[in-house]
DNA sequence: ACTTACCTTTACGTTAACGTAAACTACATA
DNA sequence: TATGTAGTTTACGTTAACGTAAAGGTAAGT
């Protein structure tokens, strides 16, 4: 039964305590507390890391805790379920979304190295 | 040949035209001038779509601009065309760190669902 | 001539996501 | 006992990316 310091979960993850604090004022994080020292179960472990895989895709911390609310299971009522749904799918769409637009980024890369590449040969030989 | 007002562009892309100005202020934009009025040609749109899609790829806009900067075939120095083609493999990492990223956000995305779906089915039985 | 619909610049305001500093506590170790 | 190391709260500061007036210019239509 694994448990993690506040530094810990902060050097793992390259960010400062001071970012793990934050996402707890904001409700993304509620870790344990041991007197007033806060102790991480591997559940906050994998809900920071879902929330630095929001960042890297653009996401808002609100738009996070979102997503991470929804596996939790302890939605009971009905019509949550059905917005939970609504939202995936939601979010379904908007990831899509960013897949083209990488495809077309990549695309477009590519296209820059090759112009670089030719670009570098016709120094060569001038 | 044709141009687009700072509106049109505005309305075509869904963004205010502040923040088309905005982008100009950054050094992103340089639209040509009839008297005082921006007149945007055909690239500039096109570096106007890069810039977007760069936001919605969670790019900040100084980002954006070295990517974009890349498609201009100005630059002769070999020094500058090999620091070019740096960033273009960097950008590729990063992208790939995405596409990894959005594929776990899907998966993710999908046992939601199911598990919704399923407590969706329990409740229906109660 | 007057309104409407655009365009312009200048400049202060706002929000998100932290950074940074101050001031304090608790535990371990030289 | 002092020095460090790691934790805490409180609170003001900062940066990016615009929002939001304010104040005005210009050309088209009535």
């Amino acid at each position: 039964m694994a448990e993690y310091s506040i530094s810990e979960l902060a050097k793992e993850f390259e960010v400062t305590t001071r970012t793990i604090r934050h996402y707890e004022e904001l409700g993304l994080l509620s870790p344990a507390r041991r007197g007033q020292t806060r102790v991480y179960s591997p559940a906050d472990r994998t809900r920071l890391r879902l929330i630095l895989r929001g960042k890297r895709l653009g996401l808002s911390l609100d738009d996070s805790r979102e997503i991470i609310d929804m596996y939790e299971p302890g939605k009971t009522n009905v019509d949550q379920l059905k917005k939970l749904i609504d939202a995936i799918q939601s979010q379904r769409t908007k990831l899509n979304q960013q897949l083209d637009d990488i495809s077309k980024l990549l695309k477009d890369l590519n296209q820059a190295e090759v112009d670089c590449v030719t670009a570098l040969k016709s120094t060569g030989r001038t």
